[in-house]
DNA sequence: ATACACCTTTACGTTACGTCAAGGTCAATA
DNA sequence: TATTGACCTTGACGTAACGTAAAGGTGTAT
């Protein structure tokens, strides 16, 4: 029995577009051509196309099929096991994902209010994912790993109580800032006073406080556009003010 | 203050090119140009493109996001809504998938043997799958949707045993229709003895026999080239004959 | 003889960018 | 002041797995 591209096509369920592009591509090549250039499939093509179609439902690449069903030494199974780990890395990424659209549909809708103790952990949880995707290589660089898992257990262990005073003491810190700023002053009293605000803040946030790390981070609030951004919003040259001022209240100025 | 290219990519985590391609599409145009082309964004570019990558992160496509972000009347709570129920039959998908791909990495390395029990309430739950998907539209138009139901409700009634006697009555018809075939003749001892196994085997899956259905699904044979195809593997004319067999067997040649 | 269903190759379109290439701009430095 | 070197621009090709024409040859039934 022999099968044009549409004989097969329509056995296997699939379009002769697709038959021409396994040829192309030399997953599955025809039997034979006849005079007219006709692709004719026989019974092997069928087999070996009922395994394509098998890996393809399984989500395998043409590419790593190609190496399956080419190379009959090839380890299929091992190649599913890896597969099958991708697979459950898609899952779990899945199900952040409708966590995370569920979590912004009921927002939207005013469902759940911005104090739901729940709506505040996954809020929490949703804050160190982003630092880390945003920040995490950099921070764990330059001030090693430790540092930060102990910052991000320390932020999911945050009371509600605790995160409104960050927020406080943010907003505290950011008016103080802009007030000091005025002054041109990052040894007055006005700056030092942010200095401290700013180390009371990332106290909430750090396991251990150091003069060292303070100062650090403060310089990397100017080298760091991401940051710069942050404190130069409403005023350019607000970070490295800032810095001044940390580097003055650590005594790192020396 | 005022970003550059890639200002604004290094505090948004993106690259240049994707702001020129989202400029190139006109999700996110820049405040404005320079004297010599440079793009330049301001605030409320910083924040759209929060906006724009927010919905990104939550799977949904450019397309969308840019009538979203472009029409403020768009109804962005419905989007999330559709959008979730996507990524709901994502999920399901994926959880087929998973499961198909672990039956397979157990059978191949001998984990579970073909009798097991559960295994083979799985493979029935997969017949039924590719079923539906290979011929279901077909048979729902032509037999109407409860006959369709009914079969797949048997089916996965099954017991073992019962799936036993379907595979050796296939396997017998096969047989016996190989050497009817050879006698030319439908009217026959043999191709009669082959309908009646083929009623018999029938009879395992469909709720209810009746010749009509019977000689309706024999005609399909040779109509549809995937069920052609099956029969007429070792000798080409094989499902005509059986037809014709059936149609004798039926009472529904005249 | 002609209609019509089949077959072929060629080639562009799809998504959301990555990756050169060729060339202009800007600030700091020798 | 000339020259780096880091930035910017547009243009264009590549990605995966086909869908979708266009332009033209083949097979067969009426």
């Amino acid at each position: 029995m022999e099968y044009t591209v549409q004989k097969l096509g329509s056995l296997a369920g699939i379009s002769t577009r697709t038959l021409r592009y396994y040829d192309e591509i030399g997953i599955l090549k025809p039997a034979r051509i006849n005079s007219s250039g006709y692709r004719l499939y026989g019974q092997a093509e069928v087999d070996r196309l009922q395994q394509i179609l098998f890996y393809r439902e399984l989500g395998v690449s043409l590419e790593l099929i190609k190496e399956i069903v080419t190379a009959p030494s090839f380890d299929g199974a091992l190649a599913l096991r890896e597969h099958r780990e991708r697979l459950l890395e898609k899952r779990e990424q899945l199900d952040r994902l409708i966590a995370n659209v569920e979590k912004t549909i009921a927002v939207t809708e005013g469902r759940i209010k911005m104090s739901d103790k729940e709506k505040f952990e996954g809020f929490k949880k949703n804050l160190i994912e982003e630092n880390e995707k945003k920040y995490g290589k950099e921070i764990r660089e330059k001030y090693g790993e430790e540092t930060v898992e102990k910052s991000n257990a320390k932020m999911m262990n945050m009371t509600q109580e605790e995160y409104d005073r960050a927020t406080g003491l943010a907003n505290e810190i950011t008016k103080t800032l802009a007030e000091a700023f005025a002054t041109g002053n990052p040894a007055g009293e006005l700056a030092q006073k942010a200095a401290d605000l700013h180390k009371q803040w990332l106290c909430l946030y750090w396991a251990q406080y150091s003069k060292e790390a303070h100062a650090g981070l403060a310089q990397m609030y100017v080298d760091d556009p991401r940051f710069t951004a942050y404190y130069d919003k409403e005023q350019p040259g607000t970070a490295e003010f800032l810095r001044d001022a940390i580097l003055i209240y650590t005594g790192m100025n020396k």
